[in-house]
DNA sequence: AATGTGCAGTAACATTTGTCACATACGAGA
DNA sequence: TCTCGTATGTGACAAATGTTACTGCACATT
């Protein structure tokens, strides 16, 4: 375990990393599962080991607002803020792919800010990071119209997991994008017309989108 | 200046106003100045003291996106976090009402983090606050359509400046709504019909919208 | 092979929002 | 009072997006 913590997260100190073998608990989860909802109150921090986990807004209407995906190595930026005074979720966070995660009592993060240069700077850099992608997002619904948005999804899409195909339905798309599947069907075919893409069932392979 | 200091920041230590005294500078501003630029390097942190700054993302078109607003007792969130590690600015600011502020030179930033309790509560406050509301302004763009789009913006600036009163020509609503007077004036009729405003010149009355 | 199920394609239409053109209203000076 | 500039009202139309309703396809199950 030593060494994957050590590995996903460089910067740890070494001391920082013992304190977290020490108090945090280390826990599976499977796809599907949902790890926090909009309005239940924070109890820990996570970092994130293995997997992903969606972070994402909830309409009334069931659409499920991509915000960002967590990944091995990040934590979630809300909850540390949040867990600070164990306030309650303003965001939705649902397992994609089974993760595991470390758990982080709330009442260490205070503590760890002052104690470890190496997590302090950490929490902050998260932070940073994440208000930055919030900001392109509302870039990208304030600004730009679906096609656009669509092709902005697509890229943060590869770009978070590696590589040129995305595995998702129309549908599923459509949900991220708080749109209906129709849209992103015509669209999709119009990007597969202009060559940026090439369809295929459950799985839509990036051309030229690594502009 | 120390008496407006303790009143505006009341959780301030005194040891932390004696360090703001004597490190920050005073300085003032009249409306319409840009304090901010997309891609500018930050040098400092802002505290407000008097007037109010416009924090807004600017779109490729000219439109000017509003994040939110900086009054009396608030700190630019975006900045403390750059500050770190005087990074670029993501955002854009503009005082729209003549404000003075405290500029507090960016290497003092982790200093008082350390050494200042205070200063670590309201930093973590402020940005906590600010992540909260732009989930807020993402989500009213997600999940809304323009006419319950703009309630919420006119209901998010009587609450902003404490009145009833909107001071904002159609087309200044327009352009932070990233649409066109035209829709504006719309809507604002169709409002006034429905009795939640009442319109006049240069100014849109809430009446109902306190909800 | 027959069937069921989920995904994708598409046409037709409704609704919302954006754009253009122009009329009108108001207030500040000359 | 007249006039000019700015703010607002409004109709007509264009474009984008959402909705409905249906078709066909691929794959798994029986």
């Amino acid at each position: 375990m030593q060494n994957s913590i050590q590995k996903l997260f460089p910067n740890f100190s070494s001391e920082l990393i013992s304190d977290i073998e020490k108090n945090a608990s280390e826990q599976d989860f499977k796809a599907g599962t949902i790890l926090m909802r909009t309005g239940q109150y924070i109890k820990n921090t996570i970092l994130v080991t293995k997997g992903k986990i969606k972070i994402y807004r909830e309409g009334e209407d069931g659409g499920e607002f991509l915000m960002y995906y967590l990944q091995p190595g990040q934590a979630c930026a809300i909850s540390m803020i949040c867990a600070t005074k164990s306030e309650k979720s303003q965001i939705m966070a649902k397992v994609v792919e089974d993760v595991s995660v470390m758990m982080i009592p709330l009442n260490l993060m205070d503590k760890w800010m002052m104690e470890h240069k190496s997590w302090y700077e950490f929490v902050i850099e998260t932070y940073k990071n994440r208000f930055e992608e919030i900001l392109e997002v509302v870039d990208s619904i304030a600004f730009r119209s679906m096609d656009e948005r669509l092709e902005f999804y697509l890229k943060r899409h590869s770009d978070a997991c590696g590589c040129t195909e995305v595995k998702l339905s129309h549908q599923e798309i459509a949900t991220e994008l708080n749109t209906s599947r129709e849209v992103i069907s015509r669209l999709l075919k119009k990007m597969e017309q202009r060559g940026l893409v090439k369809l295929n069932r459950n799985q839509i392979e990036l051309l030229k989108i690594n502009s």
